[in-house]
DNA sequence: CAGGATCCTATCCGATACTG
DNA sequence: CAGTATCGGATAGGATCCTG
């Protein structure tokens, strides 16, 4: 996107990168890093989780903001969802490949920073 | 989530402990992924920028959320910022190690993204 | 158990005006 | 140029209640 044409100032010379607001990219960022969206893919890095087990793994986070963030990241592509019509019911979550290639960098900055941050006990 | 204030939230609140029982991490992580957090450290990723240079490579963002962003991440330690007293005044931003240690995945996430979406024309 | 619907508050954030 | 201060609308997000 930072070297995509933008009709009407294309013609500007460009000495740094432009992120442009129409971006699709700059909405996947946003919903990826969001609040919750990127405890979630942390969280399912390893394995499927279910509802309940999100919503316990990631302490803090409402169901409202779980399911919303869920849906957002399933119309996104990043996650599966999987229903069995049980009583109760179960709906497990998961990585899908694109998702799985996104918690990778995700997992990396994870790590750095607290791999970063413990000497100083979050000054 | 973007830039919280200093004054740390007095309230003593739930801990989020995806992984540890505290996580001095959340914050940095927050402030690192805050709606434009991610882009002053991508922008700056490949060499310093003024203000006005940050303000024009990351469309949409306004002076104060900008000013307000550069803020928390000086103060983070993932930026430093160089003032010249001349007139007019010059200030400089870029990363410090730490920054541009942080700065690797996302950008890592922001091109992994980008060559995942279909491409961008005929907007 | 998984979530939708509703209400309501905290905060985000842009617009505007002003300062050094 | 590089901010700060303030106002107010928009939105995020928590609490609660309800349903299949």
């Amino acid at each position: 996107m930072a070297g995509s044409a933008q009709p009407g100032q294309a013609e500007a010379e460009k000495r740094y990168d432009v992120f442009h607001t129409d971006c699709p990219a700059r909405d996947m960022v946003d919903h990826v890093t969001s609040r919750w969206g990127i405890w979630v893919l942390i969280s399912l890095r390893s394995n499927p989780l279910r509802f309940y087990e999100l919503r316990e793994s990631i302490q803090g986070i409402s169901e409202k903001m779980l399911a919303q963030t869920l849906r957002t990241l399933v119309r996104d592509g990043l996650l599966w969802r999987e229903v069995e019509p049980t009583t109760p019911p179960q709906v497990t979550y998961g990585l899908t490949e694109f998702g799985r290639d996104i918690g990778e960098p995700l997992t990396d900055l994870f790590d750095r920073i607290t791999r970063r941050l413990p000497p100083y006990s979050a000054a």
